[in-house]
DNA sequence: CGCATTATTGACATACATGTACATTCCGGG
DNA sequence: CCCGGAATGTACATGTATGTCAATAATGCG
């Protein structure tokens, strides 16, 4: 008989299932919350049974940092890469990047740089993402017919106010948000998106 | 006869001992590294000691983010309303100050940022002291003569990249930052400083 | 010197974290 | 239906942190 009266016993964990909570806490209260006792009170499981799906804890925080890189970094420097038929189209996919947390985890992005304040390992990983997601960027704008000083210029530019934005933690409604963006794609590239291009990116998004 | 051989005897520690060596730990791994035992450790004192001088480990705490304020708000706000002759030249005080160390100290900025991020408490202060900030260098852009909606996206900007360096923990050479200067101040302001500006700019660091 | 004040320390009680060993339960395929 | 691997749980050994208390030591002042 399945016992479904007593929802504490019977096959409940998972890689994933620890992964889940491992990234909230991670996200939530930062990487010293990420304990494998309170992580096993969250779940209502046994903090030992944790130990059948990963060796320790330090692989569970490897793993939150390749997710880490797989909703960042890989997203970010596909979107450089995207088809465009002009260069502040090509900026616009990048902003809707950085704009959807479908395709940027802002949340995770701030909680691995805080991360990376205490750990050396997890700063060189983080540098190594840091300078990949420049140069993604700066080629793009070269490929867009800037030169190469202007176009790193102008890479750290963009992603500086973007790094701000993540660390300040600005919610803007997605209306204020939207307003700004042909000014920012105007300064980012030195000129102003078409109205075309802004209907196209705003139907994108909804 | 004062023992002078002997430097584990006699009296050592000092509430301000403890909150050096709390600031050092702070700034280089978080604020889960501020812990009364590694302290101690590291001070070579007892552990217990330390409860002479603090309640407990929240007072500790308080009085860093205290230092913090001073550090950091106390000085941009007062940069803000510093003597000019020319917007050019008051933007070169905000700058100014953001560039020393002495004025502002991005190393435990940057700390509390991410300690915002695991307490709500901080949170609340920190966001305070951005709005507290953001009001300021609008006050002072309005008092050059700037609209109040474009006062505003110009603090906003200028407050955002500041941001990002100090997220990013970007480390350039003055000589590197110097250069970029005026191109930031036409970027803040809309009007590119004098050479006198930017002479008595550079003194004033030297 | 003697003494109050200031500071340091070790012992104790408590809590929470990690990881290992071993017993137990669950569930699907033969 | 029963057996074996998958998953869970209990017990144990260990380490690190917090905070209180009472004993002790150092300092400076009258």
């Amino acid at each position: 008989m399945s016992n479904t009266t007593s929802p504490n016993r019977g096959w409940r964990g998972s890689p994933d299932l620890w992964l889940d909570a491992a990234y909230e806490a991670l996200t939530d209260k930062g990487v010293d919350a990420v304990k494998i006792m309170p992580l096993a009170n969250a779940l209502q499981l046994s903090r030992t049974s944790f130990y059948w799906f990963f060796k320790d804890r330090t692989q569970l925080l490897d793993a939150l940092l390749e997710r880490w890189e797989a909703s960042t970094t890989v997203p970010l420097v596909a979107a450089t890469r995207e088809y465009a038929a002009t260069g502040t189209e090509a900026m616009l996919n990048v902003i809707g990047t950085f704009l959807s947390d479908r395709s940027f985890d802002a949340r995770l992005e701030l909680a691995v740089r805080s991360w990376a304040q205490q750990d050396p390992s997890v700063l060189a990983r983080l540098q190594k993402a840091d300078a990949l997601r420049l140069d993604a960027l700066r080629d793009m704008l070269m490929a867009w017919g800037h030169a190469a000083a202007d176009a790193d210029v102008r890479a750290r530019t963009i992603y500086l106010v973007q790094v701000g934005y993540i660390s300040m933690r600005v919610q803007e409604a997605l209306d204020e948000r939207l307003e700004r963006i042909p000014h920012y794609v105007e300064i980012y590239t030195g000129k102003r998106p078409s109205e075309e291009e802004m209907a196209r990116f705003r139907a994108r998004l909804g």
